[in-house]
DNA sequence: GATTTACTACGAAACTCTTCGTTGACATCC
DNA sequence: GGATGTCAACGAAGAGTTTCGTAGTAAATC
């Protein structure tokens, strides 16, 4: 077995894996420029919750450089699907299935997203046949 | 404003709140009772953890009786909406479709289960006319 | 009434998370 | 080449979480 679980990321180490997610792999400097056009979260601190999901090995970095550059080593769809069989687990008895229907009647969705998810469902009904 | 948001409860407070939605209120030792099937936690760890989550109000005590009686504050579908709207937050930048749609593809569901959602599909379908 | 049992309360220890100040290394610019 | 700026590394402080031992108190038992 080559790869356990990994961790699951902190509330501070998701907003950087966001970044990482969208700008693709990055500096320091990168992460804490586009975290602070919200709040402000101290440079060194960004260094260090990078440093620390590196020995996680949640993020890979890359030395060669003076500013190493940091990229994140899972997946958004991945991760993200972590996180829901995570929960899940914790919060749903095991079942995805009672998360998804709690999910969809706890809120107003536009018919365009019914829509939407009425197609993926039959896409994995033809998948499954 | 009688009401702020309730904290978003930690691992051990859940699989707590768990046991205090299937048993409805319970003493201390039915929780860790009901707990210690499947991992060991000791009592007075079980104990802690209600009065912390009083404090935080996730959980109302009755002490009219020797052994306090605690019951969840937030019913369990409240709950789990609310766990699912941070979750919406924190990693699908706010979507909740984008939730769903990955919950659906992150795994095989049955042909049933498949159903059961198509049918919930329907019923919000015709609220929202 | 004394002993045993059941329960809450208190507090401490170990751990994680978040934050940031400081230091030392390296590079760039007058 | 000495000053300025940028960077990673280190360490520490404060908060929250989880754990449980110990103490005190009330009830039940003998």
């Amino acid at each position: 077995m080559t790869d356990r679980h990994p961790p699951r990321p902190t509330d501070s180490e998701l907003a950087i894996l966001g970044v990482l997610w969208e700008r693709g792999p990055s500096t320091v400097r990168d992460v804490h420029d586009a975290l602070n056009k919200d709040g402000a979260t101290g440079y060194t601190t960004v260094l260090k919750i990078l440093q620390i999901m590196t020995e996680k090995g949640l993020v890979v970095r890359d030395e060669s450089e003076r500013a190493h550059v940091y990229e994140s080593r899972y997946g958004e769809q991945k991760t993200q699907r972590q996180l829901l069989a995570d929960l899940a687990e914790r919060a749903f008895g095991g079942s995805a299935t009672k998360l998804v229907m709690q999910a969809l009647s706890g809120r107003k969705a536009s018919a365009a997203e019914l829509n939407a998810i009425r197609e993926l469902l039959d896409t994995l009904e033809g998948e499954s046949k």
